[in-house]
DNA sequence: ACCTTGACCTTGG
DNA sequence: CCCAAGGCCAAGG
């Protein structure tokens, strides 16, 4: 697993606003539009192994699902930033939470 | 080098 | 809305 990539998948976890969420797929978008590499699947990967240290719950998978395995978690610290979800809360509204770097552009 | 697996995505029933 | 199939890229056995 290349160093580089972790720490740009990593990076861009770390700048996503609470209460808003990215897909795995947008983020390999974007760092895969710098480096040329990569897949949703493989920030799935980096996220799992070196993920602990930034706020993973922030990125769900396209249809708003959280990450399998780590869902009570997730849901918990999303509904807590108050990002918009279903009504049953097992799922985040992408429609109102998705966030993108660009979107973010400054001033 | 080949095959299987995985915190994915999209499309078709 | 849920389920299954194919495509995807890279890691691990």
């Amino acid at each position: 697993m290349d160093e580089e990539y972790v720490e740009a998948v990593l990076s861009l976890v770390e700048r996503i606003p609470p209460g808003r969420v990215m897909a795995y797929g947008t983020i390999a978008e974007v760092v895969g539009s710098s480096l040329e590499r990569g897949g949703p699947r493989l920030v799935g990967a980096v996220l799992s192994s070196y993920g602990a240290a930034v706020p993973w719950w922030r990125v769900v998978t396209a249809s708003g699902r959280l990450p399998p395995g780590s869902e009570v978690r997730a849901r918990r610290e999303l509904a807590a930033e108050g990002c918009p979800m279903s009504a049953d809360g097992g799922r985040v509204d992408v429609r109102h939470a998705a966030w993108h770097p660009d979107a973010d552009h400054p001033t």
